[in-house]
DNA sequence: TTTTTTTGTAACTTAATTGTAACTTTAGAA
DNA sequence: TTCTAAAGTTACAATTAAGTTACAAAAAAA
């Protein structure tokens, strides 16, 4: 069942919503302060969060920031601070939704069900479609084999979809070797290799910079 | 560069939206009907669609059940429709965000960018668009080919956006050289081939200062 | 063990990038 | 206006980065 952790110090809220979300079939967790969501947090790990911004032991952002960015968890904001400027601080902060109160709680459903479904695990770029749980590479939905070095750089290229990946972060990530004294040739090989068993160009060469994988 | 279809018959928000969504580094095309905006889907996959629902030809929901599903375009609504009802059916429908009007601009950008995970690395100055994250050049959306060294120092301009990069500046992070002593020469036919490559007044040159880009 | 696969290195090829030199033009000072 | 230093332009040889191929060492599988 899936877990969703209010921080929230208004008990009414958390009430009305429990029995709501119980409906969804969702688990609801509240703490009503920032330091019972963090004890919490340290030994359980919710498929959700929805974070008050006020709360009696500090500021919702902050918290944001320092304890559920690390951790990873999909958010939603839930506030009665409605300014522009806390609405899209929240938002480039990278919070998953943004609603103000008073708030319809069949909206706050829909976007929870919205996020939860949203597992993008799974990438497709031209003919090569990459999955990320199984790490597995398809070509036109056969499964390509690839060895354990050629996936890991792969693995890189598709995670920093649309960025460009440099020789020297290659070889720090992959090979754990540092500087330019490296041989980076291998790198270029094991391109080279990559490359001719995608046989597709979804891979880009920068000459001078990296290599990149764009999304279409 | 990243395309956004807007599907709205009020011109206003299409005018005021065009020149905020382009300083964000996004291409902005308006069609005022679904008849119009379908003709163009035919021919042409934008990277998001904002969509209205009341519109001269028809609704917003069934345009988006019946022909944007089907191709698959992340989708704003963004409508007068502010009941709790359409809200819902909105977002359970697909649509991958639901903004009622009015809207604050930068709220819709800040969400723009949440779809499209695009944290603002991309510069637009006149035809020449700079892609930090890509290291990629574009004029007119069209990517152009530049070298490793030409790359660094177009980088380094929009890094100083407004400032003046000195000579020796340059010579200094680009070759790893410093004093006047060295031939700085070289930095003279580097900067004309990049002018000539970006075939564009961008770059200005501050004679016995160094060189600069501006702001629009 | 043997066999197969994976990995790292080396040598070579190719194409593009780079630095320099010689010459021309331009902007601003006098 | 002329003069001069700075910047623009062009061309070319030297250099370099990446692509390619081949092969032996190392690791994994049979």
């Amino acid at each position: 069942m899936m877990k969703i952790l209010l921080i929230e110090d208004n008990i009414n809220i958390g009430e009305s919503l429990k029995e709501s979300l119980e409906k969804n079939g969702y688990e609801l967790i509240v703490k009503t302060s920032l330091s019972l969501a963090r004890k919490y947090l340290e030994f359980t790990k919710p498929n959700l969060i929805i974070l008050d911004i006020s709360l009696p032991d500090g500021n919702g952002f902050d918290f944001f920031k320092n304890v559920i960015k690390k951790i990873n968890i999909p958010t939603i904001i839930l506030t009665a601070f409605d300014s522009e400027e806390d609405i899209v601080n929240g938002l480039n902060m990278g919070a998953d939704d943004y609603l103000t109160k008073p708030f319809s709680i069949k909206e706050l459903i829909a976007r929870i069900n919205k996020i939860l479904k949203i597992n993008k695990n799974i990438i497709k770029v031209k003919d090569i479609t990459y999955d990320f749980d199984k790490m597995m590479v398809y070509k036109n939905s056969l499964p390509l084999s690839l060895t354990p070095l050629e996936l890991q750089l792969l693995n890189l290229l598709f995670l920093n979809l649309n960025h460009v990946v440099s020789r020297s972060m290659i070889l720090d990530t992959i090979w754990n070797l540092t500087g330019n004294d490296v041989d980076d040739h291998t790198v270029t090989v094991y391109f080279n290799r990559l490359k001719k068993k995608l046989d597709s160009d979804i891979i880009k060469t920068l000459k001078g910079i990296g290599y990149r994988i764009d999304e279409e």
